[in-house]
DNA sequence: CTCTCTGCAAAAATTTTGCACTGGA
DNA sequence: TCCAGTGCAAAATTTTTGCAGAGAG
């Protein structure tokens, strides 16, 4: 979709920091960025941009339903595109490569275990953890 | 079980602080605690040990497989006993009330779709969000 | 021209570490 | 007694906020 417009239809302005950011995640290199991730890649192709600016613009598409944000083990959160259909993480703990899927057994059960203790679910979090092939094929 | 022979078998020594902290996960009145949570309730009862101490503590702990760290949506971690058999959470955002589950399932479904792209599954973490039947049937 | 947005720097929140002193075994 | 363990304070990390100036519409 055209950014400025997909910026605009959220209320937001379209401004360099804006358009830089939503254009880092939709080239696609990396799916999976934290701010300060954002920050050095930006940085790296000479876009000076406050911390806290990229801070708030990730927050921002982040209620506006552009980007989500995701908690893994480490300590700070990543931010990747939302394409709208909902998926879970599996992620290699040798390497960090990560593999989006959906299963849709896990997600009619969630639902299920929810219903039967009387939760309405509105959203839900997992991660697996585990060794990829290539890092089980050639051990560190 | 006796709490100083657990500490004992972990290699800690018996201290003030370390059997405080276990107990408190013992006495079980509220399972899932943030290091700020233990701080703030051994300082209640007129237990003072730094907040240092108790990161150093539930660190060991956790180390120690005694407790489990998990991260949910809020910024701090929290910790809660290792009774041995894993566990999911179905979290209430309304009221914060967390239940425990573990449904048979999802965990078979989750080694099936490691082994499918090649990962060697080592653990997850799984979180529910939703309302629970109280906060439903009374909306704030 | 106006009102949003940005940069900077400072504050907050959470967690970790250095160091001298304390206390369990 | 001796070394692990503790308290305190300072540092590190991640994220948020205040404010004056810049820039989009």
């Amino acid at each position: 979709m055209d950014i400025p417009k997909e910026l605009r239809n959220s209320g937001l302005k379209a401004t360099l920091p804006r358009l830089r950011v939503l254009q880092l995640f939709q080239e696609g290199k990396k799916k999976h960025l934290s701010a300060d991730d954002v920050y050095h890649l930006l940085r790296d192709e000479h876009i000076d941009l406050g911390l806290a600016t990229v801070y708030r613009v990730l927050m921002q598409f982040a209620a506006a339903g552009i980007l989500s944000r995701r908690q893994f083990e480490s300590a700070a959160s990543v931010f990747e595109l939302n394409q709208g259909e909902h998926h879970d993480h599996l992620v290699c703990t040798r390497c960090g490569k990560m593999e989006e899927f959906v299963d849709a057994d896990i997600e009619r059960r969630q639902e299920e275990v929810a219903r039967e203790r009387g939760f309405a679910l509105h959203e839900h979090s997992l991660s697996l953890y585990g060794v990829c092939a290539h890092c089980n094929g050639a051990p560190a």
